[in-house]
Formats: structure tokens, sequence, C-alpha cells
RNA sequence: GCCGUGUUGGUCAACCGGUUAAGACGCCUCCCUUUCACGGAGGAAUAACGGGUUCGAUUCCCGUACAUGGUACCA
């Protein structure tokens, strides 16, 4: 429990899935709840598929979320640098140490010849691809040349990769912290590229290196890595040691919600719901792709929906603060198999969590989101009240403008065919006398309102209820809202009379 | 094809050998509300299949099926 160091490694090639939130996630309530530090390092050992502004947008999606890791462990401290592309130095020193010590070699094979070598393979029926010990002495790599060979071809400048040597007959154990141990033959693994012809890392001599210079004393991530985990363990036994070596723990996926597979985004675009967790533009094509940000999500729903995907505390409890998620949070409860996205249940842990955060919180973006419609607040006591009293009609930030925009604006267009067919002139009598009575009202509350209202129906010998949801169409312009009377009592005195007025108008 | 991982209602899932197999989302009914929601009370709906092991298997083991991931000089 001592010194718990976790990271996310965020590959910078846009945009941020549901499936990357939930990592960043645990790794960051585990670093939490043992009191650890949490590290953020770039994976851009790719620089063909680098995005421009992908790295600033991860970023951006972690500070909504309320992750932030230590400042010295993002930009600089002990461990900097934390984009890979600037490391590039020290993996081929350890790549050189492991063909100096006969772990890896190098290969000259082309492309087109690996191609070629499995077409052969294919061709006489073999079950395996790989390039592995049952076919590296029949390729062009260091092992099979003579050193001199070998040293000709690097001196003439022939590209060449660095390729872990898996030893024959043995196998690799090791023990994940959610799915216990497990075990794999190297006969299966086959000799992966740690080092490109660029001269760049792949992920697997990354990973492994970043892990040991940095630290990290528990590795998480997810599921799609379990295949290669015999390859990061080897290279933890030939360059570190096993006693060095982090704990393991493969996530589940997150899959689609309805066919087969791993979420992604185009599954949000074809299903009408985000996949990211903020807007993303692509610079290259300019196509944004939504955000729950955007859509009206709060990062707490956000972030409680994520963490009960692929876990769960084993108590009934589900609404959980980022704190208390801290605390029941352990790895061992963390399930085994992939989880479907349900986009209805991410949707109500917003309405959840809509009801219980202070409106205050997320009434400057309400603001906002209004003032995109052309509402402009000016009285945050009276805003503050609107929120509080349609928040729990709303399940999505969004939702707001269409609950509260009448207690800023009246109503310019009516439902009339809610009133019309019942409509009559001693309908209209009442609401003409309404208004003379709710004048002389003291207090324009909604209790007095209300008896006023009721005093006076049952006067003119007309039942209450048939005349609210007129009342309402006056108001609100169309059947929806909280109670009349809160409705009148909030727009005020004045307010509503005018809109009683103008309906009148609009009804005859 | 080969290799890995997984499989409890439509979905998320609890129960880690003996249970009337929790709970939540969604769905349906009723109540509340002469609006729309919230809320409340009910309801329908689940252990992939076949063998073992055991007094007893949803739980352990083995097959099969299905799903999913990997099989790249992508991560």
């Amino acid at each position: 429990m001592t010194n718990v160091r976790v990271r996310f490694a965020p590959s910078p090639t846009g945009g941020l899935h549901l499936g990357g939130v939930r990592t960043v996630l645990f790794n960051y309530l585990f670093a939490k709840k043992h009191g650890g530090q949490f590290i953020v390092r770039v994976e851009d050992t790719d620089q063909s598929r680098f995005v421009q502004g992908a790295e600033e947008y991860i970023f951006e999606c972690l500070a909504w979320c309320g992750i932030h890791a230590d400042e010295s462990v993002i930009s600089g401290g002990p461990y900097a640098p934390y984009r890979q592309s600037e490391r590039k130095e020290t993996y081929k020193q350890y790549a050189d140490k492991l063909i100096a010590d006969a772990h890896a070699y190098y290969a000259f094979d082309t492309p087109e010849e690996i191609e070629a070598m499995r077409e052969k393979r294919k061709a006489e029926g073999s079950g395996s691809l790989q390039y592995d010990a049952s076919i590296r002495m029949h390729m062009n790599n260091s092992l099979r040349l003579l050193p001199e060979e070998t040293k000709a071809l690097i001196d003439a400048g022939t590209p060449y990769v660095v390729r872990i040597k898996v030893p024959e007959n043995e196998s690799v154990t090791f023990t994940d912290m959610i799915r216990g141990e497990l075990h794999f033959e190297n006969a299966n693994v086959d000799d992966k590229v740690l080092l490109k012809a660029d001269g760049m890392p792949t992920y697997h001599l990354a990973v492994v290196v970043d892990d040991y210079l940095m630290k990290i004393t528990h590795a998480f991530r997810g599921e799609e890595w379990l295949p290669s985990a015999p390859v990061h363990i080897l290279l933890w036994k030939y360059l570190f040691g096993l006693d060095e070596m982090p704990q393991w723990a493969h996530l589940p996926l997150i899959l689609k919600p309805d066919g087969n597979g791993k979420l992604s985004k185009r599954d949000g675009d074809r299903l009408g719901f985000p996949v990211y967790a903020m807007d993303w533009t692509d610079p290259k094509t300019n196509e944004v792709t939504k955000g729950f940000k955007e859509l009206g999500f709060l990062p707490e729903a956000f972030l409680n929906m994520l963490a009960m995907l692929g876990w769960n505390p084993g108590t009934e409890q589900e609404i959980f603060t980022i704190d208390e998620l801290i605390e029941a949070f352990s790895m061992e409860r963390v399930n085994k198999a992939g989880a479907k996205f349900d986009f209805e249940k991410a949707k109500w842990f917003n309405h959840q969590w809509i009801q219980k955060k202070e409106v205050a919180s997320y009434g400057l973006e309400v603001k906002g989101l209004l003032a995109e419609k052309g509402i402009n607040v000016t009285d945050d006591i009276y805003f503050g009240n609107v929120l509080e009293l349609v928040k729990g009609r709303c399940t999505l930030l969004s939702d707001f403008y269409e609950q509260a925009s009448y207690f800023f604006k009246a109503p310019t267009t009516w439902d009339v065919d809610a009133v019309k067919p019942k409509w009559n002139d001693d309908k209209n009598n009442f609401f003409i006398a309404f208004i003379e009575k709710i004048k002389a009202l003291q207090n324009f509350i909604a209790e007095e309102i209300e008896v006023a209202f009721k005093e006076l129906a049952t006067e003119k010998n007309i039942k209450p209820g048939e005349l609210q949801l007129p009342m309402r169409i006056m108001l609100v312009g169309a059947k929806f809202g909280p109670a009349v009377f809160d409705i009148a009592s909030m727009i005020g005195k004045e307010e509503t009379i005018s809109r009683v007025e103008k309906a009148l108008e609009v009804f005859k």
C-alpha cells in the first residue's frame, strides 16, 4: 500500500471516449484511495497518427471531470518528459541492452517479405501466422545472419526494426488483479517489434520502460491489452526484474448497446448519443463529434455512470460523489465481462445529479445555455428560484431551456387546441374577474393565488380543475411545467395579469 | 484459421455449494397530479447448452456453443 503510483497514458489520435475516461477514472480512484500519485503520460509514438490539439483536448476533458494529476507529474519533476516522442533516446538505450543480452535482435525483413512468409505459412496450412521461434531462423535478421553481415547491413543504412526474442518452450505466468492468475505459452506469443524503423519505440517497449522509470506500481488498462501482456512481462524480466514489475489489472471493455463489439465513435453518431467526454473537432475534416458535456451532462453524473459500468460496490448504493467512489473503490470488485453501454441509464444518473447538486453549482452553465437562445438572466436570486422549481423535470442541463424559458419570456404561441374546444364565455368572464381579484392580493404567493382562484371558481360555479389548464396555457403556452400557482407567483402579479389578458385575446 | 478473455432478466448487476436468485435502468398497471414530470405502490422478465465432482450446483471442473479482444514497424 506504500507509494502507489498509477498512470493514464492516452494516445493523442483525437477524441477521448468512454472507455478512455473510465480507465483514467479507475486509475485515479485507486491512486487517491491509497494516497498515491496519479501520472498522465502521453503515448505519441506513432507520429503519423498524431492529431493536432488532441493532447490539449484530453487535458480539458480531464479538467472538466475534475481529475487532476499533480502538476509536477504532467509537466515537470524528476520523471519528465512525459511525452514519448521526447523520450526516444531512452528507449533506444534499452533496446540496445536487450540486443546485447541476446533478448532481442535486428530484423531487416521488408513488409513484403513478412507478408510473403505469412502467405506461405497459410498455404502450408499452418495455424500460426506469427513471426516467432518457429520461423525466425528463416527470416532476414541478426539471429540468422553472421555478425559481420548484420553490421554491414546496418552500416549500409538498411532499415531495420528490433524484435524481442521470445524464448521457446517456456511460458509466462502473472497475476491480474481482476482476473487472477493468467498463463500464456510462449509458443503463442510472437517476436513483437520493439523499436520501429524510424527509431521510435512501439507501445510494448515504451510502457515497460516508462513504467519502470516513472516507478509505476499499478498498471491498469483495457482488456484489449491482455494478449500482449506476456511480451511486457518478458520485457520486465529481461530489463528490470519481475520484482520491480507493477501489478496489472485489465479492465473489461465497454460494448455497443445494440449489436456486437467495442463501443466506437460511429455508434454514437448512429444511435444518437455521445461517446466522447467533450465535443471534439477533427482538425483535418472539421467534423464535430458530440460530447457528454455539451449535451448537458454534469461531470459528477458522467463519472458516476462510468464508475458503475464494470464496477459496483456490492451494496445497493448507486449515486456516489467522487469522494465516496474513492472510499468505496476496489479493483477486486471490477467485473471481468464487458458491459454494454446504456444511454438511458446514463441520463438517469444525470437526472439524479441535477437533483442532488446545488442549483448554484450549475447555474452559470444553464445561464449560458439560456443566453445562447436569447434569454439574458439579470436577477440571480430569481434565477435560482426558477431552477429550484423546475429542476425535477430536467434530465439534461439543456432541458432547462424548455423548462425555464417562460419564466423570463411571455409565451408567443399557445396550445390553443388544448383550450379552444372547451372555451366559453363563462370561462372568459372568470378570468376577467380573476384579474381584478388578484389585483387586490397583498401577498402574491402561490397559496393565496390558489385560494383566490378557487373561491372565484366556486362563486362562478365552475370546477377549478377546468380552469387550471387554460390558466397554464396562458402562463406557459403549453401543457407542462410546475403547479400553475407556483408559476404565477414566480413571474409576479404584473406579468401574470399581462399574460392572462394577452391570452384572453388569443382565445376569443 | 490460431491464441486469449468472458457468458445471471432487454440493459447494468448482487448472491463467491443449500436463497422465494437482491437492487437499478427500461417496460407495464395503479396512486398522486384535471399539465408535463418527480414521487409512491405493484407487475412482467434472468442463471447459454451438455457432461462431470458433490448429499446438494447459478456457484467448482471439463467440453460445446455464443460473444468479445488480439493476431500490425496502431495504441
